[in-house]
DNA sequence: ATAGCCTCTGTACCATGATACGGAGTCAAG
DNA sequence: CTTGACTCCGTATCATGGTACAGAGGCTAT
């Protein structure tokens, strides 16, 4: 029979081996007990993983997805939307960070490039006082 | 006199004395000559470590800022405009990942809010197989 | 029955960007 | 001339998300 070993169940999410492990001391998965010296794994295990890989594709650490593999048993709807409202305002927030970065150097390098004149505007922006 | 020291550089910049030490210890700030046992800082090594947060503020990493740093004294324009391409181009890749996700999750809270009817579908879309 | 790959366990290490702490020395004000 | 704040230096610790490796044991095909 082809049992899930770490491997198989690794592999069939796209993750190492040292993930699992990874993940199975942190408590994000479960370590079946072993009939013998080698644990198996079944599709409950490799659906918790793929929860795991997906959800942080979502962006959610590994602790938010620790408390949503709680909530996944108690079927908490409020506190899974809770979470994700919270999740969706951090996305909102990164995303706002990252446009002001993006607009500040993509006018410097327009600046950098069209005068050779005096210091690289780009090293000079940096040089000055914050804001 | 009020010369600097690293109390009060670290204060003019908004940033820990434990932090200045660190950019030493990683070669970003100098450590100057100390006449006597303590070190004094001056104005040059105000405007490098204020360059430094702005740099960081842009998504620098530590260690491209190192690299900015030296181009800063060689005043290579076409190498910082090469890691700003560089670096805009990685801004980008971030936005369109954040902006996945973002979408994924305010379709799914929607989902979740307007049908109490079986599954959590947020729980349902993180156990799924990746794509 | 033995080679060769796999598993288990524990521990160590990686990068990133800091932060904390102990112990000794220094410096300026009262 | 002592007290209190600051400095220096080295080392340790933190959070995050893993990766690596050693040593012992297990499983399977030939």
């Amino acid at each position: 029979m082809t049992a899930l070993t770490i491997a198989r169940l690794a592999a069939a999410a796209s993750v190492g081996v040292e993930t699992v492990r990874f993940y199975q001391r942190k408590g994000l998965m479960p370590v079946p007990a072993s009939s013998g010296a080698v644990r198996h794994y079944d599709a409950a295990d490799l659906e918790r993983l793929r929860f795991i890989r997906t959800a942080q594709r979502a962006g959610f650490s590994l602790k938010e997805i620790a408390e949503l593999l709680m909530l996944d048993a108690g079927s908490d709807r409020i506190r899974v939307q809770s979470l994700t409202r919270t999740r969706l305002a951090a996305l909102d927030a990164e995303m706002a960070e990252l446009a002001a970065a993006r607009a500040m150097l993509s006018g410097l390098l327009d600046e950098c490039t069209s005068g050779s004149d005096g210091p690289c505007p780009i090293i000079a922006t940096f040089t000055r006082p914050c804001q």
